[in-house]
DNA sequence: CGGATTTGACCGGCGC
DNA sequence: GCGCCGGTCAAATCCG
């Protein structure tokens, strides 16, 4: 029951990093377009989502015993690790493809245990929804973020059914599986903790939501996301589950519902084991943004143009990335 | 009572 | 051909 008032989500930071794995497995995308059309498009071009959104004053409000969610319990090495929350809202990175998202994390956390199921989930493609054998399912865009998180599962507005969870190789966090409760939805998410950095939650979405989403869980699509999350929303790699009415309406996000992934919306930890640091340490975020270079990556960019603050990080994340690639 | 979560088993693909 | 592994299904259980 994610139904808890988590909704409401203190002044979460999460630091995210996007990991687009889109890989249109038949080669095509279906309906998505290109990544880098998206970019192009929306991207650069209407950076101009992140500004419109009013600022909202992250409400805070903890859900007491929020502590529906299963995945978060998982131990949380509360090393510093998780002490880290950085108030940091995010730093996205995305990838469009496996190799891409090694490449993104070369050593560090382990995308790899996400880049992991990527490949497996290639292979499963076929499974993936059809169940016929000889038929390949066609893959849909995934789209995978890094979220630094205490709560492995993070609320975006959509209504998820867990419907599955393993242990992952190598990792003492078992991975999640979601499935968008819409029944017309396909949509599945996955969610794992990544073994090196306990605090970082890797949340890779799949497929595109058919409905509108607003789903929001308990209603509380008012407490909105703060500021970040929008900064979270960064190119999409496709219209990821992304509503066309969604659009601004309920997230005030002009341009975004367009493409807006559900995921990198999702700031809110579902549960929220404990307040969050908002005084992060500085010095993790830092380490993290330290980083960036200035980078000519279109994403950054356009994120950057935001807020401050968030296009900062999410920025620099970003670029990052793409310099170590 | 209804819906969501949990957990183990099963399925299918891939690598060796 | 076998084993490994990821992903999904489905029954049981829990919670609101």
């Amino acid at each position: 029951m994610e139904t808890s008032a988590a909704a409401i989500q203190p002044p979460f930071s999460a630091q995210i990093q996007l990991t687009g794995d889109f890989f249109d497995a038949d080669g095509g995308d279906k309906d998505s377009l290109g990544f880098l059309e998206l970019l192009g498009l929306r991207d650069l071009h209407q950076p101009s989502f992140l500004f419109e959104l009013p600022p909202r004053t992250p409400a805070v409000e903890l859900p007491p015993a929020a502590i529906s969610d299963p995945a978060a319990a998982p131990p949380q090495p509360e090393s510093s690790d998780a002490a880290n929350f950085p108030a940091t809202p995010s730093s996205i990175s995305s990838s469009s493809t496996e190799a891409a998202a090694t490449a993104i994390k070369p050593g560090t956390d382990s995308a790899a245990t996400g880049d992991e199921s990527e490949e497996a989930k290639a292979r499963k493609t076929c499974k993936e929804g059809g169940k016929k054998k000889g038929q390949k399912r066609q893959r849909e865009p995934r789209f995978a973020f890094k979220t630094r998180s205490e709560v492995d599962h993070l609320e975006d507005g959509y209504r998820w059914r867990k419907y599955g969870q393993k242990a992952v190789k190598n990792s003492p966090y078992p991975r999640s599986y979601y499935r968008c409760t819409s029944a017309t939805c396909g949509v599945k998410k996955r969610v794992e903790r990544s073994s090196e950095d306990p605090a970082v939650v890797v949340t890779t979405y799949e497929g595109q939501h058919t409905h509108p989403s607003p789903v929001m869980p308990r209603g509380a699509h008012q407490s909105l996301p703060p500021t970040h999350l929008v900064l979270a929303q960064p190119p999409p790699p496709l219209g990821f589950g992304l509503p066309p009415s969604l659009h601004s309406k309920d997230l005030h996000l002009p341009l975004f519902g367009s493409y807006l992934p559900p995921p990198p919306m999702e700031f809110r930890p579902m549960a929220t084991p404990r307040p969050l640091m908002l005084a992060p340490d500085a010095a993790a975020a830092d380490a993290v943004l330290a980083d960036r270079r200035p980078c000519a990556n279109q994403r950054a960019q356009y994120v950057i143009r935001d807020h401050g603050l968030l296009q900062d990080l999410i920025p620099s994340e970003i670029r990052k990335k793409e310099e170590e690639m």
